[in-house]
RNA sequence: UGCCCGAUGGUGUAAUUGGCAACACGUCUGUUUUUGGUACAGAAGAGUCUAGGUUCGAGACCUAGUCGGGCAACCA
């Protein structure tokens, strides 16, 4: 829940209004209405700490509608994963409600709509209709049938309801506004034939209402007071409010539809209907797939809930529509993770190290922390032999200064264990190193107190003892897209942009033993690799962790930057053209504030800025005189940096003049001062 | 050619409702470190899409434009 001292979003504001102009805070009561036909996203994430965290906040009731007034698309799995998932974000209900429920109540109301005349049965074909509908800009036409008698159309939608039509054959309409500038108010649909059974009204229905008809009638029987909703439903708002003025009591609460943007994240899709695709065309493993970004697929990748509510809290409501860099996800879950995750150690790419003056066959139980962010998170013990098993890029056999690692001659410590030095390799025909041979400072033992175990040494590795290595299967991932918004193209499909190589098996990795005993949902870091979770495919013989996301990593940042350098013959100048460009930058930014100086911080700024003019260029200033009226600030650098350049001999042209005839017209009179500054000398 | 939204550092959001543009992520430096992680300290990066206007004062208000999004499913 949020302070008190942090600024309201802007449906928090709406509700703070609603409140301030008299409206009793036992009266707020919110909803989420998903519709049972897909699993939730992180988009949805946004939507339940939205309306929940509204209620966590007024404590205010909030229900779970499932809006399911479409049985050819809608399941009771969906409906199971959905109240899974949101159970499992930490998230709980007031009531579970069901759209179906209403459906007598929705079907009581339309009758009543035609008996007032306001709707009516409509016989023509789907095309025919869309036809009479018009353009955005041009007005529609009228259905022969709209102007039936009150008898007939009731006679029909009797008939639709016991079934004795097809499907496509009639539907129920309202009857509002065929010229409205809004498409939705032109006649819209109230209701169609469906013959499906419905997964809880089964086959009690064969008319099913619509969505627009249905959302806000819910909305008003359950006393919703604010019903928040994605923005493509803002045109929607006003038939909204049509249905609410024919069916409402002015006695009792009347709902307000708000919307606000849907959330996008960078290199993946969130629509429900894209998300199946990946299903279905079996580019995921399923909905739960680690890569998706649904709930449940994160969840199985190892997210946790306080890391997906820290995102949505992060992230924000607004109207704008926006692709937030999945990078403040990876913020989020590393955050929690590092302050939860118990350290343990695994070899992903396994070579063999040999410590040569190790006593053979002797084996140590060395001491390790669960977890060094919490105190007194206790310890677990790491069998120690003097054959080991540390990872391939963690060996150079001979490397720079800046290679904090293993290579030939260095020493490095072993996590928890001995300080060792790398002695030779042995290497099968081909040139692979099978075998690192190293020594090791036997006093050095992590813990031990002694004066050695005490030496710093640059660089520590992650290692686990051979004879007690457990193998085990790891999933790495990486984006599910290549793009980093794939269903943005007009002219291209998102499935162009899947990332072949989103998923990376290792079936013989090594983990220390305390493993063997992990369970579901256990959370681990492996040092120096990243934060590692067990999947729900692992069984006691067979362990396999997915990698829910990497530590960050400054060395392999270092890498590409170091080849760059060689590359790099020019660097020099380069580096000149750097500070000439920053010459002009450091202008603009002391302009920037000119205009708030004075004193002695305004003369001292002056003669900074004269500075700086000797190592400008006139073709680096002259796009500066473009400089908006209003930035005052910048057009006065760029004046005293102009007569800086006259005086060094720059010959004036038609466009230096028109700048300083400019600068003596305008309204602030420090322009006007060094326009005329430059005239006189 | 209509109607409705929106536009603030690279990204996502703020700006107490008209008073020196802030926070987070990301990037870059340094310090600490038995994780090249964490923590800590610091830096760079925006004159708030453009042009006018109102005002002592505009990111905010007004007008016009530009750009982006939504709107013509028997989907929700």
């Amino acid at each position: 829940m949020k302070e008190g001292s942090e600024s309201f979003n802007f449906i928090e504001q709406i509700v703070e209004q609603d409140l301030a102009a008299g409206m009793p805070k036992e009266q707020l009561r919110f909803r989420f209405p998903p519709e049972p036909n897909g699993y939730l996203h992180i988009g949805h994430a946004a939507s339940i700490c939205l309306n929940f965290g509204l209620g966590e906040r007024y404590n205010a009731p909030v229900n779970l509608r499932f809006d399911d007034t479409n049985p050819s698309k809608e399941e009771q799995e969906y409906v199971d994963a959905i109240k899974r998932d949101i159970e499992w974000l930490g998230f709980k209900w007031a009531t579970e409600c069901y759209s179906s429920d209403y459906f007598q109540q929705l079907y009581d109301w339309a009758v009543q709509l035609i008996k007032d005349g306001k709707a009516y049965v409509d016989k023509q074909s789907a095309e025919a209709m869309a036809e009479q509908k018009g353009t955005p800009t041009s007005p529609g036409v009228e259905s022969p049938h709209r102007n039936q008698s009150v008898e007939e159309n009731l006679d029909l939608f009797e008939r639709m309801k016991a079934g004795e039509f097809e499907p496509g054959t009639h539907i129920l309409r309202a009857k509002i506004d065929m010229a409205s500038p809004n498409m939705l108010m032109r006649d819209p649909l109230l209701y169609r034939i469906v013959k499906k059974a419905h997964h809880r009204t089964g086959n009690d229905w064969c008319i099913y209402p619509m969505y627009d008809y249905t959302h806000g009638q819910s909305d008003y029987l359950e006393s919703i007071s604010h019903s928040i909703c994605t923005l493509e439903f803002k045109s929607h708002r006003e038939l909204y409010d049509w249905f609410l003025d024919q069916i409402a009591d002015p006695n009792n609460l009347r709902p307000k539809q708000r919307e606000f943007a849907r959330r996008n994240l960078s290199y993946t899709v969130m629509s429900k209907r894209k998300l199946l695709e990946l299903v279905q065309t079996k580019t995921v493993a399923g909905w739960d797939d680690p890569r998706m970004p649904t709930i449940s697929g994160l969840r199985r990748r190892g997210y946790t809930p306080d890391s997906i509510r820290k995102f949505s809290e992060a992230s924000g409501i607004t109207k704008r529509d926006s692709v937030t860099d999945v990078a403040l996800l990876e913020y989020c879950i590393r955050e929690d993770l590092n302050k939860n995750a118990t350290r343990v150690m695994g070899v992903l790419d396994p070579v063999k190290l040999v410590i040569t003056n190790y006593p053979e066959g002797k084996t140590e139980m060395l001491v390790a922390d669960n977890n060094p962010e919490i105190e007194g998170s206790g310890t677990h013990e790491v069998p120690f032999s003097g054959e080991l098993y540390i990872e391939k890029e963690d060996f150079k056999e001979s490397a720079g200064s800046k290679f904090f690692r293993l290579s030939i001659g260095k020493e490095v410590r072993l996590k928890n264990a001995y300080i060792i030095k790398g002695e030779s390799v042995v290497k099968d025909e081909k040139g692979n190193i099978t075998e690192i041979h190293c020594t090791c400072d036997l006093d050095s033992r992590s813990g031990s107190g002694t004066e050695a175990s005490e030496r710093k040494v640059k660089g520590t590795l992650h290692w686990v003892s051979i004879p007690h290595a457990v193998k085990a299967e790891i999933r790495e991932y990486d984006r599910l897209f290549l793009d980093e918004a794939p269903d943005s193209h007009a002219d291209k499909n998102f499935m162009e942009f899947v990332n072949p190589n989103s998923l990376n098996i290792i079936k013989e990795a090594y983990v220390e033993p305390f493993l063997q005993n992990a369970k579901l949902d256990d959370k681990f870091q492996f040092q120096r690799l990243g934060y590692f979770t067990l999947d729900k495919e692992a069984s006691n013989d067979h362990l396999i962790f997915n990698k829910t996301v990497g530590l960050k990593d400054s060395w392999a940042k270092q890498q590409p930057k170091a080849d760059q350098a060689k590359s790099n013959q020019p660097a020099a100048q380069q580096n000149q053209n750097q500070q000439q460009r920053s010459a002009i930058n450091e202008i603009q930014k002391i302009s920037k504030k000119y205009t708030n100086l004075s004193g002695d911080k305004l003369a001292t700024a002056r003669a900074s800025i004269m500075n700086l003019a000797e190592g400008v260029e006139y073709e680096e200033l002259q796009p500066l005189f473009n400089t908006a009226a209003k930035k005052v600030g910048t057009r006065i650098g760029v004046m005293i940096s102009l007569g800086v350049l006259l005086k060094k001999g720059l010959i004036r042209n038609s466009e230096i003049d028109a700048f300083i005839e400019a600068g003596l017209q305008d309204k602030d009179e420090m322009l006007v001062e060094e326009a005329k500054r430059i005239n006189l000398e």
